[in-house]
DNA sequence: AGGGTGATGTCATCAAGTGACATTGAGCCA
DNA sequence: TGGCTCAATGTCACTTGATGACATCACCCT
């Protein structure tokens, strides 16, 4: 992390991030799958946190309203240190390679929930849509969180931009509200 | 393609593939950024189609229904090669290299659509809101259409996909319903 | 003490990707 | 016709990422 913010992460070479660490570029690859991985390391601890707490959801809830209680759990792991978020995203958001190592890392994060939620007895359809758009909100807010100069809580842009898409998608335009009016 | 498909994505080496092209490996490398770009050739064509009927979307329909415009547009366009499409989705699903590279094609998908909603009028957090969420549906009904053994239209999927989406949106519960009727 | 076990090093090798420069061939123009 | 230009392609050399095979070393257990 070191060398990836001091020279970026195509200039550091694998060699020399095993340097610094003390040992050999073999014994870095044991370690890790390839270079991008080490600004990866935590998602899996992530991923089980949110699943853990996907379960922990009153099993009345709505797909969207246990996907709500997982958002907050992410919330509550990432939203301490938005120092370090701002700055591994920074690094991330400078090369093509990096962003495409997160964005399968939100995929597998996506899919973990909506494998939770066909465990809560959703249906395999509704679970996956909800899941994607949980997903959504999670990468919206956490973006506008490490972005935005107001200090907001992570926990709390992501209950806006949750209503917010609330909004979008119930809002169906003049034609529609027609008919609904008729109906 | 047909080497992807023989061999599989890691086993065919770059100039194998120049060779059966008649070129060499430089060469390749001068069409193709990378290995993986093969497959995603089409990519920029698809994305300018969809952001193009966007923009002929009536100036007054909220922001979902110019999104559900675009994605008509990419049904169209797709819609007419399932065998093709299954036979692209197998191989880009065996490889976690290859779906990365397709998360980001989709990224770039979701952040060209949130430009032309920008471009619309649309406030900039409900344009990445809703164009995530219309990627979210273009991905999840894709999926279906490709490997579901019925044949239903991939408009239609895409259309039943968002409506399916509006209404797991909606669902607040019963707490939420018990305060809105008390309201 | 001796032996197993896990972590690390060493070496060799392959494939991806890139820069610098040479070659070819088609079209064009005086 | 002769020569020019320009784009496409080839050739060569090199760096780096990544992996397999095997050697070593330190430590723990009995």
């Amino acid at each position: 992390m070191e060398l990836y913010v001091e020279r970026g992460f195509e200039q550091t070479t694998v060699a020399e991030i095993a340097q610094r660490a003390g040992l050999t570029a073999r014994t870095f690859f044991r370690y890790f799958a390839d270079k991008r991985e080490v600004l990866f390391a935590g998602s899996a601890s992530l991923q089980e946190h949110l699943v853990s707490a996907l379960e922990g959801a009153p099993p009345a809830a709505p797909p969207m309203e246990a996907i709500s209680t997982a958002l907050a759990a992410a919330a509550a792991m990432l939203g301490g240190r938005r120092a370090y978020s701002r700055q591994r995203q920074s690094v991330i958001a400078a090369h093509a390679e990096l962003r495409e190592r997160e964005l399968i890392k939100m995929a597998s994060l996506s899919a973990a929930l909506a494998e939770g939620l066909r465990r809560r007895g959703v249906a395999a359809a509704d679970a996956s849509l909800a899941a994607e758009a949980g997903i959504a909100v999670f990468r919206v807010s956490f973006e506008r969180w490490v972005s935005e100069p107001t200090e907001r809580e992570l926990a709390q842009v992501m209950r806006d931009s949750l209503s917010q898409l609330r909004a979008l998608t119930a809002d169906r335009g003049p034609d529609q509200v027609v008919d609904a009016a008729s109906a």
